[in-house]
DNA sequence: CCGATTTCAGTAAGACTGATATTA
DNA sequence: CTAATATCAGTCATACTGAAATCG
């Protein structure tokens, strides 16, 4: 919906093949620069969705976080940590969703330094909603069978693996 | 290199398991959160690759479209049509490379309304050499083999022809 | 004292909206 | 006249750096 180019040609493999002749092998930067342009839909995707109900992604994946946790409530630290964000930038979340009352700022009891975001039952209920919309949606991704989307969940894994965003331990999964 | 988290557990897969105990299926979302992370950790890759030559990735973008153009030179709306940026965006990006004097700003003579940024000698320059260093890493993605690099290409060029980025005219092709 | 947690101030790059001048 | 091209001003959400307060 942002715009629909139409381009006559697909313009990354247009881009692939001058690079064949230029510069060398361009199978890395064609799935590359596929994967910055699929992450821009998605993004345009999920913001078109979350802003009726004035969320972010960024906002709404903190939500579904808490959302998940056992008492509903994480240090911003865990949070940082799991969301893989920037720890300016978890304060700069939660205090927006603060502001918006779907989350409450607390001591951490067990941690004199920290401070817990623990989500209220306004932002449970938004979350709720707006997983379910997305999920009618098909989280963006309604072209693809269940095969395909396992597929590139896996294909991805590898690279998620190589940046250390966690150790790959077969063994002890759960 | 941006934060070796190192967790005990796949953070999406954890997320998926639990979304399919609470909101239902989690294939799709698993693989959209992919997308989002790798594009995170190979935009990362590319503007730490590219910060000593005082390029973005979206800068460097726009000096191979115009390293690759038969004239060096093309109208800045054709640009934000290839590289799907907004018009605004467009300007901004070309103002911050003539700025540094790796393309030049000139009125179109087909057309009294456009302008056309060049590629300098500099840019030129600038372009291959940069090139030549993401090559060497593998444009982000030297975990994977050709195949699977093909693989990626493939399964995202859905999404891509679905957003409507170009028509799918596999007749017309060349 | 060292290190972890969080915040703050400030910078930067980019996406976007709305309005406008210019020209096709 | 309408539409396209580009710019400008301004807003927004975010990422990040460096410094600092607080506490384990």
């Amino acid at each position: 919906m942002p715009r629909p180019l139409d381009l006559p040609f697909d313009p990354i493999e247009r881009a692939g093949d001058l690079w064949e002749q230029r510069f060398g092998p361009a199978a890395a930067m064609r799935a590359a620069t596929s994967v910055m342009r699929a992450q821009q839909v998605l993004l345009a995707r999920f913001d078109a969705t979350l802003k009726p109900y004035g969320l972010t992604f960024a906002r709404y994946e903190a939500l579904v976080l808490l959302h998940f946790s056992r008492a509903g409530a994480l240090p911003l630290s865990v949070i940082g940590q799991r969301l893989m964000v920037h720890p300016t930038s978890v304060t700069n979340i939660i205090a927006r969703l603060a502001g918006q009352g779907f989350v409450d700022r607390r001591p951490n009891p067990r941690d004199g330094r920290g401070v817990l975001a623990a989500i209220t039952d306004e932002g449970r209920d938004v979350v709720v909603r707006a997983t379910d919309e997305l999920m009618r949606e098909g989280f963006g991704l309604s072209g693809y069978d269940e095969h395909e989307l396992a597929e590139l969940f896996a294909l991805l894994r590898v690279l998620r693996v190589e940046a250390g965003d966690f150790r790959d331990d077969p063994a002890g999964g759960n």
